[in-house]
DNA sequence: TCGTAAGCGAGACGGTACGTCGAGTCTTGCT
DNA sequence: AGCAAGACTCGACGTACCGTCTCGCTTACGA
């Protein structure tokens, strides 16, 4: 599903002239890519270092990326996705995808890649359309699990999953990212606090 | 009250012998740094370029900020606060602050400048202890507001007041670094449904 | 003939990969490091000067010589050297080659450099590895026409040619280091001094 | 005899208002100049460690040197001079000065020192008039037994004096300074060679 | 006796060059 | 064509000194 029609893909161009490109090579590259990243962090990775460790002359990584942004991205597209949950109940499903969301980016330097990544695309539109696609992507499954739980019935028709997902995932995100605590418990209540939030009759109403 | 001990600060050493570190020089190099962060954003902002627009030598910055992390962290502490507001209704008072918080951030690349700190943070623990106590400094005034509305009764006195302001803040600031849609009329409803779900008794009990 | 098997010479090394040094920027560099020692002297070239001369980068002067005295030294050695000159007459032979070379250096700033690197010398060992077999080789066409002489009888078969050169030289350059006077009329009457001093017999038998 | 009249003296100059200059200083930054051009040499000595190794501040320096070549020569100056002998035989008088000097220039850097103050010498005529009457002083001696030598009528009435002191010396220098071999027992044949072609009748009848 | 003028050690100042590193491009010979 | 290798230009890095400029202090002289 990720998208296949940039420069970088080795597959399905014209019916090329000459040597074709080395998959080979490809992942090496961003197998090398992914190790720096933990090994290094992002803004101590280089081209030179990536070339080096996947074996492959520089010339071969520009010419499939053109910086090291877009490779990095590419690289960061193929970590493991949320997988969806179906318990049957909303929130432990919600729960065991954020646990699993929060235990990938606490064990690995990705905590570190991220907002590095989104401190970029403030200033690189081009980025954007590289990276946005592929956080939008990550989201998918809880937006899945949402749109099931409206199905169901346990969440009102009417409310915004895109919203929801925000509001399920910014908390903990910020706090990964701030560096508050934050631990796999304190999951689920916050999960259950954005429901409750969500469910919520028009607040001007009641809460305040 | 933001901690003035390290080693930047011009202040109440002791009466050093030799000539005294120039404020003025101080002043501008900081000066330099929030432009330059504006215009070319993190990434591309340079050590030699702040020197240079502050008409500073290169080790005139380099006795004061080991790197030129510190140095932006000093700077974005310099910006505008949040300003606590009152208007006696606690919605409203967070939805101004907030909307203020994302004017402040959608007007300046500090968008880009934060989650580009929040990377490095991750591989940087000295670096933690410098922008740490900033960021929680900039959340104060919210949990200010809060608090008040605890004495006023309005919120339950049980709540946790930081993941209160992390659920207010948290999907603001998500949208903001990964590129989703967020206006300032988004801003009093999502206020809404997080107080709601702070409000929700025990989740299990209702709402799934 | 001057020494090939240093690491700066782009030729003759074995069959390498990748790209091979550029036989043009090395011509480049060598002739800026010229140009700048005539224009500012040696104290005051910086690699830095050449490399924009030479329209090079400085990372490809470095690749080449480890420092500037190399450089200035391999510039040095590509200078004209001395003709020899044959006459029949001995005398006006050497004071031709002499006159020769005082003018060369006169009219250019190798009055200084030589000096300059003849101080560095004494404390670099390496560097005298590569500066004195310049300095021999640019002293051989003396000690050729020093040989002819001796073989058609004019000078006495036992004189030491070397110390005959510096009998011949060191006045001449003592005279240029130091600021006394020193003219092309000066040289032919130097030469028969010194050879009249290298015919002289058993000296305490006569002169005392 | 040496010149008094310039700046770095700290006596007799006008009855000057204010606190005196420190002779203490004085002394100190001459020491510690001449154990540092010992230690690293010319060219790496700096202005900062001459003030560090005398534990004076460099505007003290800067008050009486307007840079490290005056200041240099200044504390080359105060070298012991040629002690002039007198043995009755002009050639072991000469030959027991030279090597003296010899030996002095071979036991410390000043082999290195005086060669690089030649090659700025010729970039720099503030200098020559600092260095040239120093040079000058020190062949007095040498100049003085050869005057001696020539009231005696050991030596012609009509040699230049100046000139004879560069046939007897310069050998010797060059020598040294440019990496030749050269021993305290080659100094009294090359005074007997320098004498005997003093000596020399015009060479034109003679030796060709 | 006291002020004032200059010197003092210390060390920061704006600069310049150092020697290194990495970016992104180009050029070998080989596949 | 693509490939690994490695040179290329460019420009920033962080350091070291340059020569100048404050600091807060002596230290002598002349009023």
């Amino acid at each position: 599903m990720t998208s296949n029609s940039n420069q970088s893909s080795p597959a399905n161009q014209a019916p090329t002239a000459g040597r074709p490109r080395s998959e080979a090579a490809h992942r090496a590259i961003l197998q090398a890519t992914l190790e720096l990243l933990v090994e290094v962090g992002f803004s101590s990775l280089t081209v030179e270092g990536v070339a080096q460790r996947a074996g492959v002359g520089k010339a071969t990584i520009y010419r499939r990326w053109p910086s090291k942004l877009p490779l990095v991205i590419e690289a960061y597209g193929l970590l493991p996705q949320l997988e969806e949950v179906d318990t049957g109940n909303v929130v432990s499903d919600l729960a065991q995808m954020l646990r699993d969301y929060l235990e990938l980016l606490t064990s690995t330097p990705l905590r570190g890649v991220i907002p590095s990544i989104a401190g970029e695309r403030a200033h690189n539109p081009e980025l954007s359309e590289l990276f946005d696609p592929i956080v939008r992507a990550r989201r998918q499954p809880l937006i899945a699990v949402l749109r099931r739980s409206v199905d169901r019935g346990e969440l009102p028709a009417a409310i915004d999953l895109e919203l929801a997902a925000d509001l399920l995932v910014g908390p903990i995100t910020t706090r990964l990212f701030f560096g508050s605590k934050i631990s796999p418990e304190m999951v689920e209540p916050m999960v259950e606090m954005a429901l409750w939030g969500l469910m919520g009759e028009a607040p001007s109403g009641a809460p305040v």
